[in-house]
DNA sequence: TGACAATATTTCGTTAGCGAACATTACGTC
DNA sequence: GACGTAATGTTCGCTAACGAAATATTGTCA
């Protein structure tokens, strides 16, 4: 790596090196993974406010799209890593925009139905093309072959951490 | 990889596919940030609650031991990319914790000095110690060669973009 | 059938974080 | 040396999320 090229994680492990006797490679990735998912979230919600929608807004749609613009709030939760209060409350203002709309089931009257409205779609659209846009430009500073090995990587972790325990 | 290899985001993006003409390669690498900090996140406060932390008061200890026991609030809210309201919120039950001090600065009367006290020390010891050992379970997935490579490319990202605008 | 467990979702109370407005102090210019 | 401007931190109102408990419906088994 070029001397230059020094991010503000770097900055932070020269300041706490030595005060702690602790693997500072752990550190590193923790924090930088950290970092850009902060960055990232917020890059999008502003890019997102350009069609008055919010990163959380956006993401349940996603998950709704790619369930076929119908699935039950449990689903969408475990989607999510969300508790199922939470879920209640994204539909709700989901839905007082009437960008979903909910159904109670007829087989099993205990479920809900949640379903993408068209308006609700059309938006996902107009946002998607923008989130893609920005995300790409973000992970565009690698090259496609570092871009496939660094999503091999991260899929080892995240398949770890979803099977121990 | 190997075909028994599979994340939920392996899922998510089977299901996505075709819904929508964009770059799978960015929603995956993406997608799968977001779930591996969420999980970090999750499984570090789960293992803090021991000794009676949250992961939002460690982080923050953290940066304060890395600044040598004593910081300004903007410093510190630089370091932890959280708004100035936020800062103030965190400091105030730190604060109530006995973790930390506030204390004004004589030269220049607006600043703050946040102080570690040794009650703080002592915690974020403790803490640090569970910590580690959490992240380093779930990096540990990775052979060291692989962890390189990984923080590697995650530098280059998150240098891009904190550089870029 | 009727009591009871299981499942699905919502309600309730609390919390951390944000943006915007504000008070206070420092600095630069005339 | 007074005045506008910048910097620093806090207060306020609001929102999304959480865990725990409540509610509603369905399944099970004696």
């Amino acid at each position: 790596m070029l001397p230059g090229m020094e991010d503000s994680v770097d900055r932070h492990l020269a300041r706490w090196r030595g005060k702690a006797p602790f693997d500072e490679r752990v550190e590193a990735i923790v924090t930088r993974l950290q970092f850009l998912v902060k960055h990232i979230v917020h890059t999008k919600e502003a890019a997102l406010s350009e069609v008055g929608m919010q990163d959380f807004e956006f993401e349940t749609l996603h998950r709704l799209v790619a369930r076929g613009g119908v699935a039950t709030p449990s689903e969408l939760a475990a989607d999510l890593l969300l508790s199922p209060a939470g879920m209640t409350g994204r539909l709700d203002t989901l839905e007082r925009s009437a960008l979903v709309r909910r159904v109670r089931s007829t087989e099993d009257r205990r479920r809900v139905d949640v379903e993408l409205t068209s308006k609700g779609h059309d938006l996902w659209m107009e946002a998607m093309t923008i989130r893609a846009e920005v995300e790409a430009s973000m992970i565009k500073a690698l090259s496609p072959e570092d871009q496939a090995h660094l999503d091999g990587l991260l899929k080892k972790l995240l398949h770890n951490a979803e099977t121990t325990r």
